[in-house]
DNA sequence: CGGCAAGGGTCACCTACTCA
DNA sequence: TGAGTAGGTGACCCTTGCCG
């Protein structure tokens, strides 16, 4: 009797065994691309829920779509761990991105257009110190679209959706498409400063209620900032942020990119409740104790426990969004009511 | 043969403890 | 105080066996 040894492979360096990986249309690419596509960077719980299916086969085909490329000048699919292990060092779960490769054959399938995602691009920049932040909004939208999936109440259209159903002629390619005009004034102690400028929110999606075809529109905004104030509108501020979204739905600068009948909520994903307080604070100072029902705040705690890896959170589609002055919004009522 | 599930080994971390 | 070691843990990887 023979022992066969086998050298285990690295997680972080790809090295092939020339198995032969077929892509299925639906598994590979419908399920586990085309949700880093929308998405951005997810953890491997998350793809595992988008694939479906058995858990452990999952994680296996993973494995090989991450490990097979190896040589090539184009990937599947990417891990990013050292940077993951960066923002939280407990986890072993994996942290994916999506290939060229990968977006090629999206692309061939004709599942996306041809456009580059807008939202990702602006998180490219500085990405070790952005991670955090994209990682909140991209668990936070595939949170909700699994979630709307799973009660099939609600039809979810991701950023790029949202992008087709667009009118040619707001379609302007030289700009980021979701760009919205923002004009606002504030008064600063006796100083009133004004500003006109392109807000671009961090995440956008939108969910439609299958029963009555009503539909909202959401930007997402990740709050990391240790100061939620501030003392001008040069910089950015969750201020700034909010005086942005409310001159944004006052004039329906919205409308051309989500539709003539579609409402625009933004939904503020923070890590604790102080910050949510804070915000709050900020609006009622705004809006001279008046509130907003447009502003949504949720906190994720950091990533999860430090137990366990980051697992899907349904809660953020069937559990309360508090706001400031308003009763809380639940996302699969599309109402402040909890139960349909 | 390929897809799948289960079980055990491995890796890359962790904490608690000992010792110079 | 810091280095080294032992033991623990969660996720990943590989093998095996089952099924059609």
């Amino acid at each position: 009797m023979e022992i066969q040894v086998t050298e285990r492979r690295s997680r972080t360096r790809r090295k092939k065994t020339g198995v032969n990986i077929a892509l299925s249309p639906d598994f590979d690419v419908r399920r586990i691309l085309l949700p880093l596509y929308r998405h951005g960077k997810l953890p491997t719980a998350y793809l595992l829920a988008f694939r479906g299916g058995s858990y452990t086969a999952g994680r296996n085909r993973l494995t090989k779509l991450y490990h097979e490329t190896a040589g090539e000048n184009a990937h599947l699919i990417h891990r990013i761990s050292p940077n993951w292990r960066y923002i939280n060092p407990l986890y072993r779960d994996e942290l994916y991105d999506l290939g060229e490769k990968g977006e090629d054959i999206l692309r061939q399938a004709g599942l996306i257009g041809e456009y580059q995602n807008p939202l990702q691009q602006k998180a490219r920049m500085r990405e070790m110190v952005n991670l955090p932040h994209a990682v909140m909004i991209s668990t936070t939208t595939a949170s909700i679209e699994l979630a709307a999936q799973k009660f099939g109440t609600h039809r979810f259209f991701s950023w790029d959706e949202v992008l087709e159903h667009m009118q040619p002629e707001h379609l302007d390619t030289s700009e980021v498409p979701f760009a919205m005009q923002a004009d606002i004034g504030y008064r600063f102690d006796d100083r009133l400063e004004r500003k006109s400028y392109k807000l671009i929110p961090d995440g956008v999606f939108v969910l439609k209620d299958q029963a009555s075809s009503e539909a909202v529109g959401f930007a997402v905004e990740a709050e990391n900032r240790k100061q939620s104030g501030a003392s001008n509108l040069m910089h950015t501020s969750f201020l700034k942020t909010f005086l942005g979204y409310r001159s944004i739905t006052r004039a329906n600068a919205h409308r051309p990119i989500f539709g003539e009948k579609t409402s625009l909520m933004v939904l503020v994903v923070t890590r604790s409740q102080r910050k949510i307080e804070e915000m709050k604070k900020i609006i009622m100072q705004a809006t001279d104790n008046k509130g907003s029902a447009l502003f949504c705040f949720r906190h994720i705690p950091v990533l999860g426990s430090p137990e366990a890896a980051p697992k899907p959170d349904q809660t953020l589609f069937t559990g309360a969004w508090e706001r400031a002055g308003h009763p809380p919004f639940y996302l699969h009522t599309l109402s402040d009511k909890p139960h349909r």
